[in-house]
DNA sequence: TTGAAAGCGCTAACAC
DNA sequence: GTGTTAGCGCTTTCAA
């Protein structure tokens, strides 16, 4: 490449990377004969001297059981989806390319360890799906830039982004309330995990400070078919309930079947209000009242924190939480 | 790491990368070493040498529009998931992660194939969601080595995984006259897609061997809504209609909720067939008969494919379809 | 069977 | 403002 524009290599190479100082009759020649021969940085020999391999690791971790081939059921949830879209938003123009990696198993934890070590990737996004896991502390030790989705439980020194799942929670009750709602219940999620549990205590924190002392629920998985069971549990529990808060969208699709099924009309016999605006809000009938949640800003904002990390290592770790929004639609 | 211990670098690498010829006590001692000091080899120094990046690029190709920042619509669909899923269950145990592209514009195209040239990954998986993508045209003349999800248009000297969508089609078809269903009708994919094409062909010319000359169909786009208003444009136009072929899942769902909204039951009234056997599948109601997909394993086996053209570069390319299964739940 | 030595293609001091 | 030089950490002939 340097003999074919007849400068040297450190020329050719000020030239790519952009630095001053340099003539710009001779950048020109130079731009030329790349455009000539069709060069193309080695991306091995770049990152061997600067140590940056331009990547980041998209680490799913806790998903699929320990012996499941297959980590399908969190892939194909909307919700990674989202992630992913707002991951790229923020890297592609910067020429990052997100590594898909699983952290599913002990084996493949330190996989992933091992890996980042070795500089596959400059730094880590950890998407969670169960509370307690243990890959934060391990990538802290090992000292890999990293930024969580949600806030680690126990005292890890991590940056992460979260929701105001209880802020979130707090709008359905308000909005139950001024529906004129009365008899109110929720359908939660898995309470072993900590987003799930802030949600049904801010609903129930909320009602309470309207005067609702108790709140039944019910608890599901996050899925269609344990919201359409938990509506069922729920209805038999309170055949005369005319509201309901229900920790997901999904969740919500199978309570609206449930109810339908019922008998009831919602949002006339029951107003229904789901979480997270997924694609699954807009494909219910009627479509979902339900709370924003951000994802793919706060994936971006994920990506934007570990670029911070990356770039200056002994940063402290921050947090940035996000506010969720009330979204009117027809089901409350 | 040599000096540790206390051999040369070449025995330390052909340790690490399992050479034999060496003595058993000194590779004893050099994986204590290794363990020891937690020693990792370099990836960039590795592949700087070795030419290969032990990364292959899973493509998005016509995702978004083109100015869209998020391409989140392909992202979210449970289809993109189980590629995913399918390409991770081959390529994890081989040490290989997939890194994550988007190609929806002319630039990210060129964007893609620079990338690729740089050696950011051995190779590509593409999945296009237009026909007439000119990526793998690209990919050729770039000779990148490359296979697709489904058979590109045009002649293109590339691999490929497919299905056998008219077979699939034809079991829908056969299925329903099994069924004695006497009035059919479908509810199509976007004509511009070929496997669109190929289910609603397939299922035509499947009805016109049981009789059938004439079928009535309704033209969609893949999403719940389009199945929707597809479905009722089909009710209006044969009010009479008592079995249809639905070409996705998700426009089945939406279908289904056409049917319920016009009074009509199913499976009773209309017999529904979707295709694809995804999630939204099993979280209708009733739950869809479907024409099972093995997204999953034409995923994994286009990553063979893949790693076999990394292998032997000048290998010719290879088709690999999968044959559709029927399965029977309640809708049909 | 092991070690010495030569790069892989690039960037970054450092001199000019 | 540009060229020279020295590595980055590994694999791989080639000798021993």
């Amino acid at each position: 490449m340097a003999r074919v524009a007849g400068v040297s290599r450190a020329t050719v190479s000020r030239v790519i990377n952009g630095i001053r100082n340099v003539d710009p009759d001779i950048q020109a020649t130079v731009l030329q004969a790349i455009a000539t021969i069709g060069y193309v940085p080695n991306r091995a020999a770049r990152s061997l001297v600067t140590r940056r391999t331009g990547a980041v690791a998209l680490v799913l971790s806790g998903a699929g059981g320990d012996e499941d081939p297959s980590p399908s059921p969190i892939l194909t949830d909307p919700f990674f989806g989202r992630v992913v879209a707002g991951i790229i938003s923020f890297l592609r123009p910067r020429g990052i390319h997100p590594v898909l990696m699983f952290a599913d198993t002990e084996q493949s934890r330190a996989e992933v360890v091992s890996y980042l070590r070795q500089g596959d990737a400059d730094g880590a996004l950890l998407v969670s799906t169960h509370a307690a896991d243990p890959l934060p502390v391990e990538l802290v030790e090992a000292e890999v830039p990293a930024v969580l989705f949600a806030r680690p439980t126990g005292s890890v020194p991590i940056s992460y982004v979260d929701l105001d799942h209880r802020a979130g929670a707090a709008l359905a009750a308000d909005r139950l309330v001024e529906l004129g709602r009365r008899r109110v219940a929720s359908v939660c999620g898995p309470l072993d995990v900590p987003a799930a549990q802030a949600r049904l205590a801010g609903f129930q924190d909320a009602m309470a400070r309207h005067g609702h002392a108790y709140v039944p629920y019910s608890e599901g998985g996050f899925t269609y078919d344990s919201g359409e069971r938990a509506m069922e549990r729920l209805l038999a529990e309170r055949p005369d309930l005319d509201g309901v808060f229900v920790a997901n969208d999904l969740m919500a699709q199978g309570a609206l079947h449930a109810l339908r099924h019922h008998g009831r009309s919602v949002p006339e016999d029951v107003a229904v209000i789901g979480f997270d605006d997924s694609s699954a809000a807009t494909a219910c009938r009627p479509p979902l009242t339900t709370i924003r949640h951000p994802v793919e800003d706060m994936a971006a904002e994920m990506a934007r924190l570990l670029l911070d990390h990356i770039d200056e290592p002994g940063r402290t770790p921050r947090s940035v939480i996000f506010e969720p929004a009330l979204i009117v639609r027809a089901s409350g």
